[in-house]
DNA sequence: GTGAAAGCGCTAACAA
DNA sequence: TTGTTAGCGCTTTCAC
């Protein structure tokens, strides 16, 4: 065998794809200068700069980001969490998340805890697997032990949509119970008093009713009558716990709904009965979706600024990825009754 | 110096997390051994599987997968683009897309197409830094010259919610046209005749509308007239179309519209106007979505599958992603006029 | 069935 | 400002 032919016995063939060592040799520099041009432009020279710039435009170079992260320690994914991604109340957020990251040069990975609670553990791997930078939670991760798992590995997390004193990490939420109470004033103040409360089964909407029963009882008004229905909440859910309340309760003139869809479909079903809305019935939805402002009746709703939420969410794992110090790791972003006609 | 001191002058620390290293040295086999006990569990000795097993839950062991994606070329990343996701239509998409990956083992990756046309080149870089195993275009990427971009990365690509006889690689979805003229058809055999249309300006509901409107004049009925709304549609929109409709058009008996959104504005104009559906008008809404049926009256809707969409590009991916043949790469899932009481 | 070596494509650490 | 070296943690290739 002739000695000289140093080429190794074995060899693995890439992706074929081109790669910064190209880069780098069009320009005639080394790989880490062509890196730093790319990464931080500032540190080198103005000419080198050019010539790397030049080089990836004319290969169309597209930097391979799973060996950048694995190399760097920073993935530059975020991991978000929510129940369903079909049901529309976190959407605005997640949206608000995947642009105010997509801005930063972050990108969003999706997963639903919903469905399946054995497959939780498996969903929890997925993410962690990845190396995000951060994870999301909107909406509930069941376990506290898993919620632990993400700590345990280092990730930065944020929880949002609600509020509590201990967060695990970082939090961007507001008080369900301040919700429940306001709603409760508020019907009290438009001269309502034999309050109803329509509620899907999940845990913050039943915090919030329990406020609003507490308070309402608080107001000296006789106790409301309240309705569970099955998470997630739909027009059909709303009509029939309007139906279940008019014949067991027929004196109830509001109702506070779980959701803005309940009250769409606690509006259906007072309009097919010819039940007058406000007149007869008034009608609070929560979430103030897209739609409530222009039904007939408008929907009076409970707003939740949820793009905040998302952008406040990515804030926090941006500044932790980078570095930068969080001071404030807990932010309240509240929310607002809106008056419109339906009650 | 001692020379005896072979502890290398510069050592990087890694992330600090347990590794297959770790995994392998406490089970007491090499690490190529404990990676197959893992992935290949049928190609060691069940002696060593049960080791490696063990010791994987002894230290919590949580696989890397960019070192992993880095080295096998398969990242097990699926990305999904989508106009907004905010919009309802897709999301049903989406949503079984998510939950058919993640029972195979992959995970989804979202990116928003809808705002920001010169944002999109960045997207595209983002998604294919990635080096996901597939892409998933739910709605439109705007540059043609993006799409092929995305091929010449060498990633395979699922186009949906469209037919076209010509796609870039995969496809799965229905035909448009055939949609506009269904619904003339269905409409013209109700003895609907003064026939309208209400879309959004994008180019699916476009093409349908295009038909719906040729097959209602190829049937010898008056030529109907079209009202275009901004995309995405709201209710609100479909609210002012109607009132544009009724001050130009009020002979109209029938009204099409490119989404369930839009004919639930349509309806809730028609209510507040005290215009009887379906005796003075009919109403035909798109996408068939969940609250469709429990409107007051129920809405008839066209019908499509979105969820068999998203798992048969899930099925597409993963079919090419492991080196299955995918025989058919053109799927036409269909569609189904589903009648209710406002048609 | 198991293992040693090499390398996926990139960046941190150090040196000049 | 630029370059050299040594990994990041895993899997492929080849050998036993």
């Amino acid at each position: 065998m002739d000695p000289s032919d140093t080429r190794p016995a074995r060899r693995r063939r890439g992706s074929g794809a081109v790669t910064l060592h190209d880069v780098a040799r069009l320009a005639g520099v080394a790989p880490i200068t062509a890196s730093r041009a790319l990464n931080t432009p500032t540190q080198v020279s103005p000419d080198v700069l050019q010539r790397v710039t030049e080089a990836v435009s004319r290969t169309g170079y597209v930097p391979n980001r799973l060996a950048g992260g694995l190399a760097s320690l920073r993935s530059r994914l975020v991991a978000a969490v929510v129940p369903t991604i079909s049901g529309p109340v976190f959407l605005q957020t997640v949206q608000a998340l995947t642009a105010a990251l997509a801005e930063r040069g972050y990108q969003l990975m999706l997963g639903q805890s919903g469905y399946a609670l054995e497959r939780e553990d498996a969903l929890l791997e997925a993410i962690i697997g990845r190396r995000p930078d951060g994870i999301v939670l909107t909406g509930i991760l069941h376990s506290d032990q898993g919620r632990r798992r993400l700590l345990a590995a280092g990730i930065p997390v944020v929880e949002t949509w609600d509020l509590t004193p201990t967060p695990l990490d970082m939090l961007v939420g507001f008080s369900h119970a301040d919700v429940g109470r306001a709603v409760a004033a508020y019907l009290h103040g438009r001269g309502r008093s034999r309050l109803a409360a329509v509620s899907g089964d999940d845990e913050r909407a039943s915090r919030r009713m329990q406020a609003f029963v507490a308070e309402v009882e608080r107001l000296g008004l006789p106790r409301p009558v309240l309705i569970q229905v099955p998470a997630p909440t739909t027009l059909a859910s709303g009509r029939r716990a309007l139906a279940e309340l008019l014949s067991g309760a027929p004196q109830t003139d509001a109702v506070f709904c779980s959701s803005d869809l309940l009250a769409l479909g606690v509006l259906t079903e007072a309009q097919s009965r010819g039940l007058a809305v406000p007149r007869r019935l008034a009608v609070v939805g929560f979430g103030d979706l897209d739609f409530a402002a222009d039904l007939h009746p408008a929907l009076t709703s409970v707003h939740i600024d949820g793009d905040a939420i998302g952008r406040q969410a990515a804030q926090f794992i941006v500044d932790r990825a980078e570095g930068r110090p969080v001071k404030q790791r807990i932010v309240d972003i509240g929310f607002s009754i809106v008056e419109r006609d339906s009650a």
